[in-house]
RNA sequence: GGCGGCGUAGCCAAGUGGCCAAGGCGGAGGUCUGCAAAACCUCUAUUCAGCGGUUCGAAUCCGCUCGCCGCCUCCA
């Protein structure tokens, strides 16, 4: 299986440190507002990642933190008149709703920064004592001179950084690229006792410190999106290997940004949309197929017309679905006919290059033409029955392996009312009463569901469109 | 300015030295069907932003040009 590793910039071979487990840290959010298509699209690919390696035997840890102390939620609090841990708690307890929605399995571990402090307190300590960090004012500095491979996962050269900085110039600072560890507190401002006295944690160290406790020293993979390869993690990189003195994460991953128009979707820019709106419109299936028919490193464009394709696209592969169990929920299922067999070693190939999901999708698109052939004689031909049933099941797994179906993927029955017109018009066509056949046939749309008739009987589906 | 990435059919998007350039959406014709729908069959890029070069051979490697995006500041 290869990766690519922002750090060397190349797709190595991936063997965890551990045979057969894996470490993951993933960034989460910052919770000061509602999380949008860009956490989406992190969540959404590391789910993948995970999975993926769950199914090709590994045992996969995960660790998804969230940053609840920071100028943004303070400030949403100033001006809300509430506390930072109620806006905190408030925007934890949404996503934790956005992921469930989407079909985001939770991760081993979701840490909270405020319930962290006293890790951090240590870690900072201990870089003040090994003099790579420096108290001024109840602030403490990372002294990035001090550790000199900074700059190597973004690629920057630490004089260039310096001639092109915007950074805010702090006279108190020895070196303007030095990054805060700790803020001394400021009047109404949440904070914590420390040895410099009451302050709140700087940005990067509640990673640092956060992946040493659940996932030790170094650990396997880090993710996050490449926006927070400089200087979010160039930074813990920075804090934690200057205390420990080993190497932190061994393979660093990044996703692409999603665009809105051609810019890229921020917090900061305004221009979000966020998941709970989302998800009124599109279902997570679809969501989800729209995003893996792109890799994961390459940028993605949001388009709504984008995904409502991919909800059509998606109905070719549930349709196989829903046929077994409306029509052969029973039915013995053969061995893996010779001619599907190949199909689950190219999704393999696949997702082992890299987690290629555009590629792995267009295998599962191949198997179902097959598949459809095998649906088609199923009533006739029992081998073919057999046959039909066993590819599905082979289909349903590796959709699962990308997240799909999952329990929020539309897999129910229709309700007992539309079930009753199915009746009826199976009764009215039966008696060749064409035209009430019809009208039942519309009358059924009107509820969302359309109504095919197939060789095997009626079948049922949820109308196109991607609502859910 | 520095670093990184992208430009493949009407649209989206894989492929990164050599079988006919995956797959999806859309579109065209046909089979099937009470009519539909779906499915099935066939078709829909002699060509990969442009120009040079390397090679027996390049979308794939190298150079240049044009266009677009991200990071360098809070950010998934």
């Amino acid at each position: 299986m290869k990766v690519y590793n922002t750090m060397t910039r190349v797709k190595e071979e991936f063997t965890p440190l551990v045979a057969g487990q894996v470490s993951m840290y993933v960034c989460g959010v910052t919770p000061y507002d509602y999380s949008h298509i860009g956490h989406a699209r992190s969540a959404i690919v590391f789910d993948v990642i995970r999975r993926y390696l769950t199914s090709r035997g590994f045992r996969v840890r995960t660790v998804r933190n969230y940053t609840d102390v920071d100028d943004k939620i303070i400030a949403r609090a100033n001006q809300e008149g509430v506390s930072a841990a109620e806006v905190g708690e408030r925007y934890i307890t949404a996503e934790r709703r956005d992921m469930e929605a989407l079909g985001v399995l939770p991760p081993d571990v979701a840490p909270r920064a405020t319930e962290h402090i006293p890790d951090m307190v240590a870690l900072i300590g201990r870089l003040v004592s090994r003099g790579v960090a420096y108290v001024v004012d109840g602030d403490v500095y990372f002294e990035i001179r001090r550790f000199p491979s900074y700059g190597r996962l973004s690629g920057k050269n630490l004089d260039e950084l310096l001639a092109g900085a915007r950074v805010e110039v702090d006279e108190r600072k020895r070196d303007p690229r030095d990054f805060a560890l700790w803020k001394a507190a400021k009047p109404g401002e949440p904070s914590w006792p420390s040895p410099w006295g009451p302050g709140r944690p700087g940005w990067h160290i509640e990673c640092s410190a956060m992946s040493r406790r659940y996932l030790g020293e170094t650990f396997d993979i880090h993710g996050g999106g490449t926006d927070l390869i400089f200087p979010h993690h160039e930074c813990e990189i920075a804090q934690a290997e200057a205390d420990t003195g080993t190497p932190f994460a061994r393979y660093w991953l990044h996703n692409g940004m999603v665009n809105l128009g051609a810019e890229k979707m921020s917090k900061s820019l305004g221009n979000t949309l966020a998941i709970r709106e989302l998800v009124k419109r599109v279902s997570p299936d679809a969501l989800r197929v729209w995003m893996l028919g792109t890799h994961y490193r390459n940028q993605l464009e949001w388009s709504e017309e984008r995904v409502r394709e991919a909800a059509h696209a998606l109905e070719r592969l549930t349709r196989l679905v829903h046929d077994v169990q409306t029509f052969w929920s029973g039915a013995a299922a053969a061995g893996l006919p010779d001619a599907l067999r190949p199909f689950r070693g190219r999704f393999e190939s696949a997702m082992d290059d890299d987690f290629n999901t555009p590629q792995a999708l267009g295998v599962l698109f191949e198997l179902s033409r097959p598949l459809y052939g095998y649906g088609e004689r199923a009533s006739a031909d029992p081998d073919a029955r057999a046959a039909f049933v066993a590819g599905v099941e082979e289909l349903v797994t590796l959709m699962r392996t990308l997240g799909l179906l999952g329990p929020g993927a539309e897999l129910a029955g229709p309700p007992l009312e539309v079930a009753r017109l199915v009746e009826a018009r199976g009764e009215a066509r039966v008696n060749r009463d064409w035209k009430r056949a019809d009208q039942l046939r519309d009358e059924i749309q009107g509820l969302g569901w359309l109504v095919e008739d197939t060789p095997s009987g009626p079948r049922l589906t949820r109308k196109a469109g991607g609502a859910p």
